[in-house]
RNA sequence: GGGGCUAUAGCUCAAUUGGCAGAGCGCCGCCCUUGCAAGGCGGAGGUUAUCGGUUCGACUCCGAUUAGCUCCA
């Protein structure tokens, strides 16, 4: 039985049964920040069965997108070394919401393994919880398993919780026997891990509520929660050991050994295991990609990099250097896109973003290995073979060399890498990046000041007029008054005032009353309903309880609006332009500008950015009308509205809508129509990390700023060249010409003016000891002219010692240079360190060329004389 | 969020304790060859990422900024 007609076959027996077929929850769980990847199939019905959703059905079946690489199930190291684990892998389930229990599912899944899979039943084996009596009889009495492979077990197996709290109860499982093991066990019973027996379905009684005091007390609705690998079942419907020769793998295995030109043989070998990983990790590459998700620094882009390089690392095994997994994981889409047709719909952004992270590895890899071959050179000449903890950690660490792969290079080279100190190096590095963590938070503020409600009235209107003032904090401390001067926090019943959310800086403007007014210079939430204002109280002062105005600065607000709204143009616009995978990845929103960080492979090309911003302005120019509507979160993104990863929304949610154009979650405030946005130009793109990118953006008048600064550049810039704006670009060309060949000019006339020199200067040389030794000053001789003289003068001495000094601008320079032989017995570093005090200077240099430099010139002879003397010395003269 | 590393010609990278900014590839011109591939000779191309500091002198040392890479959370 293929894969697909396992899969099949499983969704329309509860289908015949009654049971909705849902499809898969993406991978990642946008709305569950505590999960990083989805890792069961109940995950999507999790409110349901405690009861806080309701669905329009009781029953439903899902063959559900699965990863396990994090947390408590971390199959991560297993996959490929054995053949049962995954990185991805479906999960196949029926579940009951307070409809069937037990009895209908022992019935189904009996029914469906023995009689539509057609697993013979003296192969199976069921397991229930040992105090799970009711289960135990229900398989004994409604079943024909026989009574003696019914087995029970403790807790610890046949158990089940969502957490310490909340809903649990007793499963069952049913198993498979292959009869034999690698190991060759025959006589071994259920409990063995040898790999004989394997759990193909675990059925969950979801039976009882447990509270913080470990009691449980039966739930008014029991419920059903099943699930059965998809990868394990095929494996045995099709007769085999290895998960990785069924239907599911051996097209990738094969694809992957067609590129290398290598050949899988099953077994244990490096270059198996290495395909092996290849493809169970060009699965889950594909399938998270397809859910949106990008390679990159952190949490979930950081395992999806990991699984993408630990892929390429075992490529490289088999020989392939250059990118290949990305066609490896466009075959996953190909083959599975039927199943799952997000793979189809994303085949580009697959493709491409694995082919991205490929080339930056590829990068990285060989600059890294660069940092190995140093070290380890070094290391060689020490005649060492244990290669340092410390060293192999900076590879690690720094640039990313897999410990895999500096193990195996050291091994290359007879060498071993201390990986017991590598892990301690890793594990202050843990330790290290903890601490960082909790030095953030300071939980104490959030404490004292959260316990207040206020009412937001700031989409009705930008000012309340009778509001009271709750309570007022200076350094944290709750105070009955604030005095004229100070700066403090003020929680009133109602306020316009919005507070910093969203990407959305907080509003500013005034509070006050009769008795005293303070300026607001911003605004933000502390807990779930409290707003605190910071304030600067201006003149009298502000009472608990008082009743006072509280007025939004109305500029700033409008301003504000703007770019709001601005943003929500430029998201939906981007997504356009780029495509579907843009997704916002953070925002910031103030009166005076927006900045938006998107997900995206690449810079964004200028020609790009033009039609982003045509595309938004169009949209404004329209003046479409920008509706807000309140609206049940389910509603809203069933509807297709855009929300953010990992963003926790209320019940009710308002939606900000431009017709036929976006339509986002947001809280924040907006204008009322496109038009006022006014122009909105993008001032910049850059990039924030890998595959995030920033863009900036102005509008309404801020726009104006910008294009009048840059009038009055332009206009400083044709003023000072005297030219027109149009001829600027040419006209600075020619001034660059010119540079160039006036400083050609000058570096000729010194050398002349060398030359000239030399010619002269040859003259002085006198004759020490056969040396022909020449010290002479050059006045008006820069640096660069004074070293090229005495090279060229020193090539004229065959044994020869030069010593120049020049005056420049009352400051001195002078130089040293030896050729020939005899000449070294002269060190020209250390000469020069010598005089080099007589014109209040330093100097220094090389054995046979030395530079001095000096602040004054009036020694200068003096210098040169005292050179002559010592070379004298040297010399022996 | 916390660490580490890097930035030099169009590209890949050198530059010994701070003392003449280079190589290979690519580009342009000429030569050689029936043509191609190759070869020979010559040439252009640099604000050493940016700003500041130390120094007589900074690619080199120090600080900040920007960008990229990387590990951890």
């Amino acid at each position: 039985m293929k894969s697909s007609q396992v899969r099949s076959t499983f969704l329309s027996y509860f289908e015949e049964k009654g049971h909705r077929l849902v499809s898969s929850s993406p991978l990642i769980p946008y709305h569950d920040p505590t999960l990083l990847f989805c890792n069961a199939g109940m995950n999507q019905f999790k409110d349901t069965f405690l009861g806080r959703e309701k669905r329009p059905y009781r029953r439903a079946a899902t063959s559900q997108k699965c990863m396990r690489v994090s947390g408590k199930h971390n199959d991560f190291e297993d996959v490929g070394r054995s053949f049962r684990h995954h990185t991805f892998f479906e999960m196949l389930g029926n579940f009951s919401f307070g409809d069937y229990f037990k009895l209908d599912a022992i019935r189904f899944a009996w029914e469906l393994i023995t009689e539509r899979f057609g697993l013979p039943k003296d192969r199976l084996f069921v397991t229930v919880f040992e105090k799970d009596d009711e289960a135990f009889d229900l398989w004994a009495r409604e079943t024909d398993v026989a009574r003696e492979r019914i087995f029970r077990f403790g807790e610890k197996d046949n158990f089940w919780a969502m957490g310490d709290t909340g809903p649990c109860g007793p499963c069952s499982e049913i198993h498979y026997d292959y009869g034999t093991s690698p190991l060759g066990h025959t006589d071994c019973d259920l409990s063995c891990s040898c790999g004989r027996y394997v759990e193909l379905w675990n059925l969950v009684f979801m039976q009882f509520d447990r509270n913080e005091q470990g009691q449980m007390s039966p739930l008014p609705s029991p419920s059903i929660d099943t699930g059965m690998g998809l990868e394990r079942i095929t494996t045995v419907l099709q007769g085999k050991v290895s998960n990785y020769d069924t239907d599911l793998f051996m097209p990738l295995i094969e694809f992957v050994c067609r590129l290398s030109s290598q050949e899988y043989l099953g077994g244990n070998s490096a270059k198996d295991t290495a395909m092996r990983i290849i493809a169970d990790h060009a699965r889950a590459a594909a399938f998270m990609v397809a859910d949106g998700q990008y390679p990159g620094n952190d949490k979930r882009g950081y395992v999806l990099r990991k699984i993408i390089r630990r892929a390429i690392v075992h490529g490289r095994k088999l020989g392939l250097h250059d990118p290949f997994l990305h066609q490896v994981a466009l075959q996953v889409a190909e083959r599975m896109g039927g199943a799952y047709p997000e793979l189809l719909a994303h085949q580009e952004t697959i493709s491409r973003a694995v082919r991205a992270e490929e080339e930056i590895f590829s990068h990285t890899l060989s600059s890294g290995l660069r940092e190995f071959q140093s070290r380890a050179d070094q290391l060689r000449k020490g005649q060492s073979d244990l290669f340092p903890g410390t060293e192999a950690f900076f590879l690690y660490d720094t640039h990313g060399l897999p410990l895999e792969t500096i193990k195996e290079l050291c091994a290359e080279t007879g060498m071993t890498v201390d990986e017991s100190e590598f892990h301690s190096r890793m594990e202050q590095q843990r330790d290290l990046s903890r601490q960082g963590q909790e030095a953030m938070a300071s939980p104490a503020e959030v404490q004292n000041l959260s316990h207040h409600e206020s009412a937001y009235a700031g989409h009705e209107s930008m000012r309340v007029e009778d509001a009271r003032i709750l309570a007022l904090y200076l350094d944290n401390q709750a105070v009955p008054s604030l005095e004229a001067g100070v700066e403090g926090f003020v929680f009133l019943d109602r306020t316009p005032f919005y507070a910093e959310s969203g990407g959305q800086s907080g509003d500013q403007g005034v509070i006050g009353s009769d008795a005293g007014k303070a300026k607001v210079l911003d605004c933000r939430h502390f807990g779930e309903k409290a707003i605190g204002h910071r304030v600067r109280v201006e003149q009298g002062s502000l009472q608990t309880g008082d009743q006072v105005y509280a007025r939004v600065d109305a500029g700033l607000r409008l301003a504000t609006r703007r770019n709001h709204t601005a943003t929500h143009l430029l998201h939906a616009s981007l997504r356009q332009v780029l495509g579907e995978h843009v997704k916002q990845a953070g925002s910031l929103v103030s009166s005076s500008r927006l900045r938006f960080d998107f997900s995206h492979y690449a810079a964004v090309s200028p020609g790009e950015l033009s039609a982003i911003e045509d595309l938004a302005n169009r949209i404004i120019l329209e003046n479409r009308p920008v509706s807000r509507t309140l609206m049940k979160r389910e509603e809203a993104l069933a509807s297709g509205s855009m929300a953010l990863f990992g963003e926790k929304y209320q019940e009710v949610v308002s939606v900000i809508s431009i017709p036929g154009f976006s339509s986002e979650l947001c809280g924040g405030t907006h204008v009322s129509h496109t038009g006022e946005v006014g122009l909105l130009k993008v001032l910049s793109e850059s990039s924030i990390s890998a595959g995030i990118r920033r863009v900036e953006a102005s509008t309404g008048v801020h726009s104006l700023d910008h294009f009048r600064q840059s009038e009055q550049i332009l206009e400083n810039i044709s003023t000072s060249l005297k030219c027109g704006r149009d001829e600027i670009g040419l006209s600075l060309e020619r001034h660059f010409l010119t540079v160039r060949e006036l400083s050609r000019k000058v570096e000729e006339l010194q050398l002349k003016m060398g030359q000239a020199a030399a010619g002269n200067i040859l003259e002085k040389v006198v004759d020490i000891r056969g040396v022909s030794v020449l010290a002479q000053r050059v006045d008006g001789m820069p640096k660069d002219g004074l070293r090229e003289l005495a090279d060229r003068l020193c090539r004229k001495l065959s044994d020869g010692i030069v010593i120049l000094g020049s005056e420049v601008e009352g400051k001195s320079n002078m130089v040293v240079l030896l050729s020939g032989e005899k000449a070294q017995k002269v060190h020209a570093g250390k000469l020069v360190k010598e005089i080099a005090p007589i014109i209040s200077g330093g100097g220094g240099g090389k054995a046979n060329m030395a530079e001095a430099g000096g602040k004054s010139a009036e020694f200068l002879d003096k210098a040169i004389e005292k050179g002559l003397e010592l070379v004298k010395k040297h010399l022996g003269d």
